[in-house]
RNA sequence: CGGAGCGUAGUGUAACGGCUAACAUGCCUGGUUUGGGACCAGGUGAUUCCGGGUUCGAAUCCCGGCGCUCCGACCA
């Protein structure tokens, strides 16, 4: 796309309103806009991370055998009534209004706006389970979730409404679960490297609340992080802080001396449920012999959003941000300087011949002075940067820098996609 | 929800209780420039968060609300 085009500008300042590096980083390139304190807009530029993001785990999930659906955002309390989550001392976020059935407004019938979906979507499967050889289903949906958190904080990181990849598993048995749970898991890593935070991302035990000994997180090194935990790098695994003492660390075989304690985000988590939604829903199935069984539940939750922001917390620098190739907007920040008109020229002609190549990218076609559009590049943070000015056009070289490394390479116009295509290989 | 700080053009800041609310940046015109937000001239842009109060006079002081940030608690 030509940056001329584009209507989004970016920013000189640091907003006064945000102390969080996300946020000023994404509000200055021009990617989100804040509504108010955790809610947040994705403009173009951020739109296009955050589909990306999304298509990566769609991918996963889809190699899982899990198959996408979407669920409402209004709630049926009567739902969340059989489970004893809709009420505020069970579950203290909730967002509720009202139907327009009373006299007036806040007279009519209570609504919740989803936090969760493990109630509806138990509810709703109630149509669809009858049998053993229905056994398992994995639903999964990305959709945006309301939670009213007391305290909004650390930029898109933790939002009040912010989109959530959540999958539900439904199995047979113990085994068939703990199987899928384990391949979610793998899945999970999986993700956080593709998305570029694989080096830094590190499955943690964690509570497990009311339905198992533990949970699964997936815990991302940053001093961003609201989490402590301690973390074993040769096993490559941790625990969260909030289970910590001496008989777990015994119980998952951790040797004390070994552990570091770090701070990280949260990325993801992935939990057992056991056969309370399911009984509370009556969710069941009649067994090989006959029986009536519940099956037992899992859910696995990434936060688009808050996965967005760690992306930048991470692999940023004071000056702009560094998006890995998967996730970036555009592949190649394709920037003219100001000069002859033999530089326009070939610029327009490396755009087209890149985009027919399928690269995508963002072409600064803008008349502006030199200093502003190497700044804002630094600010969008693409992953390649080709430079074409009087300066390259004498040399019959463009200058190519790789964010990721900071390095400039001279490049011959016509050597440009082969050269990409070596990078994108590595 | 407890504590602290803050709220002034699109953005970032300034202004002792006292003149027409200032400066920078952005944006618009024209000119000049062109490898790190270059320069000159002119112009545009504000219900000083909202509501009360004190005062001859309030951006400034007081009360109440709302909002934002941070620390803590919370995070099913």
């Amino acid at each position: 796309m030509r940056q001329s085009q584009l209507f989004t500008k970016t920013r000189r300042e640091d907003p006064k309103d945000e102390t969080a590096k996300n946020a000023k980083l994404l509000i200055r390139g021009g990617y989100i806009h804040k509504e108010m304190a955790g809610v947040y807009d994705y403009l173009p530029l951020g739109l296009m991370v955050l589909k990306k993001i999304e298509a990566i785990i769609r991918e996963e999930m889809n190699a899982l055998g899990a198959q996408e659906l979407l669920l409402t955002s209004l709630q049926n309390p009567a739902l969340w009534e059989a489970s004893g989550r809709f009420d505020d001392k069970q579950v203290d976020n909730w967002f509720k209004t009202h139907l327009h059935n009373g006299e007036n407004f806040h007279a009519g019938s209570e609504l919740g706006l989803a936090n969760t979906h493990e109630e509806p979507l138990a509810a709703m499967l109630v149509n669809h389970l009858h049998s053993y050889r229905d056994l398992p289903i994995y639903a999964y949906q990305f959709q945006t979730k309301f939670r009213n958190e007391l305290r909004a904080k650390s930029g898109i990181m933790r939002g009040r409404e912010f989109l959530m990849k959540d999958l539900y598993s439904f199995s047979r048995t113990e085994e068939d679960f703990r199987d899928f749970y384990e391949q979610c898991a793998e899945a999970y890593l999986r993700i956080f490297a593709r998305v570029g935070l694989g080096e830094v991302t590190f499955r943690t035990f964690a509570s497990g609340g009311s339905f198992g000994d533990f949970s699964d997180e997936f815990q991302t090194l940053s001093t961003a992080g609201e989490d402590i935990i301690y973390l074993d790098r040769e096993r490559g695994l941790a625990i969260n802080k909030e289970i910590y003492n001496d008989d777990i660390l015994k119980r998952l075989a951790f040797d004390k001396e070994k552990l570091a304690e770090v701070k990280a985000i949260e990325v993801g988590n992935i939990f057992p449920l056991g056969t309370r939604f399911a009984e509370a829903l009556n969710l069941h199935f009649i067994d090989e012999d006959g029986t009536k069984r519940f099956p037992l539940m899992g859910s696995y939750g990434i936060g688009l959003g808050r996965l967005l922001g760690t992306i930048v917390e991470v692999l940023s620098r004071d000056d702009g941000i560094c998006w890995p190739v998967a996730v970036a907007p555009f592949a190649v920040h394709l920037v003219t300087l100001p000069g002859a008109t033999e530089v326009r020229g070939l610029a327009d002609d490396l755009y087209q011949q890149l985009t027919k190549q399928g690269l995508a990218v963002l072409y600064d076609d803008r008349p502006v002075g030199a200093g502003e559009k190497l700044t804002d590049s630094d600010l969008l943070g693409l992953p390649y940067r080709i430079i074409v000015s009087d300066r390259t056009l004498a040399a019959n070289q463009l200058e190519v820098r790789v964010n990721a490394d900071q390095k400039t390479e001279a490049v011959a116009p016509d050597k440009l996609v082969a050269f990409l295509d070596s990078k994108q290989q590595k």
